[in-house]
DNA sequence: GTTAGGGGTTGACGTTACGTCAACCGCAAC
DNA sequence: GTTGCGGTTGACGTAACGTCAACCCCTAAC
């Protein structure tokens, strides 16, 4: 006694795509095949079934059904393995949950992704000239440099730079939030989008990049602007370009 | 200033392939392409990628991020949804997890699943005769065909059909063990089996099947070989039977 | 001159477990 | 004759790329 298809998929629930599917890929073969290609399946193909019914129900992979079926490998044993898994998914989600939640927290606060909306606000009152000694003794060059490229600059200009760092903060501090480490490379590609945009006015080599992190985590008014975008993010951005400068620009230096 | 796309890849520890996916699908355009289809990227289409790479890290789907993007979507609002679709996803997984962890102990036990390959053993003691009475008077007509239907069977053919029984039993544990409502689809079709498997030698309608489910449950020979397999799978048998009695023969008992 | 090598690029196919859909086929009613 | 219905089939799409064969350009070596 055999039925076709359709029958079979009023009997046990599946569709008729999912039959074709598991015949596609040798789970379940029909008993015969009629005129016109028409499936039949008989007792034997039913309870075959059933079985990989049973265990779909709890989300094994098919191939992984196909080897408890075909290879006669131990169904606890499967199951033991696809519960580790299982677990080790969840642990995953529940992980990113944890870290979505401290992002939407952070983003929520205000402080950190607004901040990117109104850039003059978080500048003002920073005040340029508090670095203008150190820099024009310490890399007279680099100074220079900075000089002549930013005197041409309308306001404009300047404004449109502002906003840049003021967005590349932002989204610093969401992964400081996501508690992702410096060392990352999604933070360090971020670091390095930060590199590029010093790069517009002066080329620090590795000594005068690391020192530029440690110049916003120092006392002063970088470290103020930093933190006003999220506590902590003046450390966390310094320690980002000291990796940066390490694994990128060869730096050599510890301080 | 503009970089070809294998230097934004090592900038940003992205592939080359993936920079072709968000091409091709209008996530992130280069702003130039070079002659032989080399493609570009300037200052813009890196700030992009960095928000890009930013909400992938958190498993946002690239369509949700587009939506960011381009549409002005609120970062915050899709990050909360994402949230609570990880949340559920978790849930999902945690429930699954406990009802494979279920599934294993049931199979551990060695009662269930172990039952299938020792089906002799299971039935050992059965007494048939101890129904004889019953359907004969209550169902004379089934009980005639079953007796011719049995008439002709080998011992080979017997041992079959006990194998094949002592099998959906297991299947059926596994169900129960997992928590499956008797009414749900992949239990129905499970006794749909058992409908076919009874078949092979009578015919009960849908009276004669209930009440074939409520034998299974009464004390007797029956309940005893079914909670032998697993505490409790007579009872959740018969239900799924009187669920099936209904749902697909058309049954309008109660009892 | 040419040839091998290296670095870069492209399109095409595979991945999971099917859903969705256009096309076709046989059979019954009008 | 045709119109509808129930059934079937193959083909394409899904998410986010990995992997791979093929091809192109430039350079150094023979």
């Amino acid at each position: 006694m055999s039925w076709p298809m359709a029958q079979v998929c009023r009997m046990s629930g599946v569709t008729s795509r999912t039959l074709r599917h598991y015949h596609r890929i040798g789970l379940l073969e029909p008993e015969w095949t009629g005129p016109g290609g028409v499936r039949h399946y008989g007792h034997e193909q039913l309870l075959r079934l059933q079985r990989i019914l049973l265990m779909r129900e709890l989300d094994m992979g098919l191939a992984d059904i196909a080897r408890v079926l075909d290879e006669h490998r131990s169904q606890a044993e499967a199951l033991r393995e696809h519960l580790r898994a299982l677990l080790a998914e969840r642990d995953r989600i529940d992980t990113l949950a944890a870290t979505v939640r401290r992002t939407v927290d952070a983003l929520e606060e205000g402080d950190a992704m607004e901040a990117a909306d109104r850039p003059e606000e978080l500048f003002a009152g920073f005040d340029t000239s508090f670095y203008t000694e150190h820099a024009r003794t310490e890399w007279p060059n680099e100074w220079g440099r900075a000089v002549r490229a930013t005197e041409g600059l309308t306001e404009e200009g300047w404004a449109r730079g502002r906003a840049e760092v003021a967005a590349q903060m932002g989204r610093m501090a969401v992964h400081m939030a996501a508690g992702t480490p410096a060392g990352d490379p999604v933070v360090q590609s971020e670091v390095h989008a930060h590199y590029l945009t010093v790069n517009r006015t002066w080329t620090p080599d590795a000594d005068a990049f690391a020192d530029l992190g440690r110049v916003y985590a120092e006392e002063g008014p970088w470290r103020e602007v930093y933190d006003r975008v999220a506590p902590g993010l003046a450390d966390y951005q310094s320690e980002a370009m000291r990796v940066y400068a390490r694994e990128r620009l060869g730096w050599r230096g510890q301080a």
